[in-house]
DNA sequence: TGTATATATGAACAGATAATCATATAGATA
DNA sequence: TATCTATATGATTATCTGTTCATATATACA
């Protein structure tokens, strides 16, 4: 008496994993969260940023040398880090210092980096 | 008598700072396995996929029943997520069963998990 | 107050991407 | 062998995304 028939053209053939999986499944905005972070983690040149700053705050200007790539570009992706709480900074009179906000950024590359060079 | 000012038009501030983050930057190959690792998780649909697959495996049209889209749109992200390891699957007749392939999947969503829903 | 420096931001454009639709394949069954 | 079922794949298209260029802001300093 469900209504999986109703909501897909797809014959339903292990109801009992639907439903289990339907009973665990992620909310819309733990979706739209998580989603946001691993895409924003899935950029080379914010990956980059982020691995950069693990051993410690970086400047744009530091950033953009050693990434090779125009500040206004660091710039640009330091806002969709810091929007999604990755980053966060502090002012030394007009130079920006950007830090890693919390221990899971480097966590969850290190996570990465474990998957990905396994055998 | 280093490079750094040759190849960005950058000024550079903290040399030592770039110096680190030179010497410890990551590979190319790096880079691009665990971006694309990461791109691969940042899209809805196939963090859905993997989120279901995690208490076990689950044949095509029953996740594809599970999220409501098409079957050959999961099939389609099903190859990314094969083509980059994050799942497997076992033949059974004409049905596919797909699993996660190794325990870095969950782990990484739980992290991600943890960190957006941080207060 | 005026200028210089460090960074941020908006618009625009090129390249990437995910869904769709049509078609192909591979195993099962008659 | 013919056909059915479950899934895969190619082409197309609309949308998204990252960089660039031009411009704006904010602090320091003369």
């Amino acid at each position: 008496m469900t209504d999986n028939q109703d909501l897909c053209q797809s014959r339903v053939i292990h109801e009992e994993k639907i439903a289990r999986a339907r009973r665990r499944a992620l909310g819309a905005q733990d979706v739209d969260c998580v989603t946001r972070t691993f895409k924003a983690m899935g950029d080379p040149t914010r990956l980059k940023i982020l691995w950069a700053l693990e051993p410690g705050e970086m400047c744009v200007c530091d950033i953009a040398a050693h990434l090779e790539v125009t500040e206004s570009a660091v710039s640009h992706q330091l806002r969709i880090l810091r929007h999604l709480d990755l980053v966060s900074n502090r002012r030394q009179g007009t130079i920006l210092y950007y830090r890693l906000n919390d221990r899971h950024v480097s966590q969850l590359i290190d996570l990465a980096l474990e998957h990905v060079r396994e055998p």
